[in-house]
RNA sequence: GGACCUGUGGUGCAGCUCGGAGUGCACGCCGGCCUGUCAAGCCGGAGGUCGCGGGUUCAAAUCCCGUCAGGUCCGCCA
C-alpha cells in the first residue's frame, strides 16, 4: 500500500482526526434553505461540497444540502484547527460546518456566507468523479446516486411526491379504499405475451403486468372505489424513450358508474388537482430548473372519438400506416397538436375504440358492439392512460373472452368474480413516470425513474 | 424483433471521406502562483489496448467483415 495512492494516507488522517474539541451537533443543523430567515448568529450546516475555490489566504466552499446551497468562507492558515481538513477537502465530500452566518451582498449565492470556525469532514469524496454535467444518460445511470445529487433530480422526486399526495387527498375525500394487490401471480392478467416468469418453489409464478383483475375483484367484493399506486412489470423488449420493464402505475376502479364518461370525469379531476398542487408548490422552481411553465388544465378535457381522431389526423395530411387502424405515435402527436391549436388544451381523451383493438373485458356499446366504452388519455402527444367501463355481466364477459381466444381455465378465477353479483364499474391505469416525463419536459422516462429498469438494465 | 446512428485519457468532443508516430480542443484531476472568489484567473504536469476480435496493407483510430455496448425512431404499451 506504500505510495500506490498518495491521497490515501491523507484521507485516512482526515477520516480519523484527533478531535480535541467537543464535537459539533449535527442534529442541531440549520437547513441551508432556511438560513435566509435565520438569525445572523453561529450556525451549523451539513451537506455536500459543491465547489471549492482556493486562494492563498482564503478558501470558498459551497455547501449544498437537500434544501439549498450556501458559501462558506474559511482561512487556510495552518494554525487553524481545521487546516488539514480544509486542505484535503474534495468536491462531493460530506461535511459539517459551524461558523458565523453573515450578510454579504457581494456573495452572488443569496448574499449570505458562513465564516467557518470549525469544519468536519464526515466522509471524503474521491477527487475524480466518474460523471459530470455532460455525461451521457446511460453512464449517469450507472452512477445514479451521484447523478441524483443534482438539485433538478431531487426536484423530480419532490414533484412526484406532490402528485401522489394530491391524488391521495382527492381519493380520501371521495371515500376511496387503497389496496395493495400481489405482484406474484399464477398466470397472466391480460394477454400473457409480456410476462416475466420466475421460479416459485416447485413451479413457476409470473410478475403482475397490471393490477387489473385484482382491482376489479375489489368491485365484486363491494369496496366501491379503490386505488393502488404500485409497480407493474412488462417483459417487452421495448427500446424507446417512454418504455421500461418495471414502472409505477396509478390504478383506479370505481363502482356504480353509468359509463366510461364517469371514469374520465374522475381522472381529469385527479390530474387537475395534481397539476394545481405541483404548480402551487414548485411551479417557480420547475420553471427555473426545467424551463417549464406548468399549465393547469381546464375542466373538462376535450374528448374525441377514435373515429373523429382519425378524421382529424387525416385532415392534417397523415395517413396512419398501421393495418389494425389504431393510432400510431405520429397520429397521436398530430391529434394533440390539433387539439392544442383548436382548443388550447394539452390533454385529449380519445374514446370509443374498436373492440378489435381492446381487451376482452372492455364493455361494448349496446347499440354498436363493434365499439367499446373505452378511452385513452393523451398528454402533449403521449399516451398516459387506458381506461374503460368493464364488462360485468358474466355471460357477456365469458363470451368476449372466448372470442378473443382466451383460455377459460386460465381466467376462470377471474370470471368467478362476476358469478355472485358485481356492480357496473370501470377504471383506468395511469403511468406515473410518463406523467413526470411530460410534466417536466424530460426526454426520457429513464430520467424521471428513481432506478430505471429496462431490457438491458438491472443495475444499480 | 426491425431501421438508422454512435463507441477516441476521468467527462464531452474533433480527428475517419482522402490510411503515414496517439495529434488537438474544452471541462475535470495533481502541483505551483495569486486578500474575496462566485463558470475565479495564470503557469506547469499526469493521464490512452482509439469498445473487442479478425482481415486488407510496408503502414489502420481511419478501409472491410464480425461481435459487444449504447442512442433515436418503429412495433408492443402506460
Amino acid at each position: 500500500m506504500c505510495g500506490a495512492d498518495p491521497g490515501a494516507l491523507r484521507r485516512g488522517a482526515v477520516d480519523s482526526p484527533a478531535m480535541p474539541d467537543a464535537p459539533i451537533s449535527r442534529s442541531s443543523r440549520i437547513e441551508i434553505g432556511a438560513l435566509g430567515g435565520h438569525a445572523r448568529s453561529e450556525v451549523t450546516v451539513c451537506g455536500f461540497v459543491d465547489t471549492i475555490r482556493r486562494h492563498r489566504s482564503v478558501v470558498f466552499v459551497v455547501v449544498r444540502d437537500e434544501t439549498g446551497a450556501v458559501q462558506v468562507v474559511a482561512n487556510p492558515d495552518p494554525a487553524e484547527p481545521f487546516a488539514q481538513a480544509l486542505n484535503d477537502l474534495s468536491v462531493g465530500s460530506a461535511i459539517t460546518v459551524r461558523g458565523a452566518l453573515v450578510d454579504n451582498e457581494v456573495v452572488k449565492l443569496g448574499g449570505l456566507e458562513i465564516q467557518a470556525s470549525s469544519l468536519v469532514v464526515e466522509s471524503l469524496s474521491e477527487a475524480q468523479w466518474p460523471i459530470t454535467e455532460e455525461t451521457s444518460l446511460d453512464k449517469r445511470l450507472d452512477w445514479r446516486f451521484l447523478d441524483l445529487r443534482k438539485p433538478e433530480n431531487l426536484l423530480i422526486f419532490r414533484t412526484q411526491t406532490v402528485i401522489e399526495h394530491a391524488f391521495r387527498e382527492l381519493w380520501a375525500e371521495d371515500g376511496f379504499v387503497e389496496i395493495h394487490s400481489p405482484k406474484l401471480m399464477a398466470s397472466a392478467s391480460e394477454t400473457g405475451s409480456e410476462l416475466f416468469r420466475l421460479e416459485y418453489f416447485d413451479g413457476y409464478a409470473y410478475l403482475a403486468q397490471s393490477p387489473q383483475f385484482y382491482k376489479q375483484m375489489a368491485m365484486a367484493a363491494g369496496f366501491g372505489k379503490v386505488f393502488e399506486i404500485g409497480p407493474v412489470f412488462r417483459a417487452n423488449p421495448s427500446f424507446t424513450s417512454r418504455h421500461d420493464t418495471e414502472f409505477t402505475s396509478v390504478d383506479v376502479e370505481i363502482s356504480w358508474i353509468d359509463s366510461h364518461e364517469n371514469v374520465m370525469a374522475h381522472e381529469e379531476r385527479m390530474l387537475h388537482a395534481a397539476l394545481t398542487a405541483v404548480k402551487d408548490r414548485y411551479g417557480a422552481l420547475i420553471e427555473e430548473l426545467f424551463g417549464v411553465n406548468i399549465q393547469v388544465p381546464v375542466l373538462p378535457f376535450p374528448r374525441v372519438t377514435h373515429e373523429q381522431a382519425h378524421e382529424i389526423v387525416e385532415a392534417s395530411g397523415y395517413r396512419v400506416p398501421r393495418a389494425d387502424g389504431d393510432l400510431d405515435p405520429e397520429a397521436e402527436r398530430r391529434l394533440c397538436a390539433h387539439i392544442a391549436r383548436e382548443h388550447g388544451h394539452e390533454f385529449v381523451f380519445v374514446t370509443d375504440y374498436p373492440a378489435a383493438l381492446r381487451p376482452f373485458y372492455h364493455m361494448r356499446h349496446d347499440d354498436n358492439p363493434g365499439l367499446t366504452k373505452s378511452y385513452d388519455l393523451l398528454w402533449k402527444g403521449l399516451e398516459i392512460t387506458t381506461g374503460a367501463q368493464r364488462e360485468h355481466r358474466h355471460a357477456v364477459l365469458r363470451a368476449q373472452a372466448l372470442e378473443k381466444g382466451m383460455s377459460e381455465d386460465e381466467i376462470s378465477y377471474y370470471l368467478d368474480f362476476f358469478r355472485f353479483g358485481c356492480p357496473p364499474h370501470g377504471g383506468f391505469g395511469l403511468g406515473l413516470t410518463r406523467i413526470l416525463m411530460i410534466l417536466l419536459a424530460r426526454a426520457n422516462v429513464r430520467e424521471v425513474t428513481y432506478l430505471y429498469r429496462g431490457p438491458n438494465r438491472l443495475m444499480p
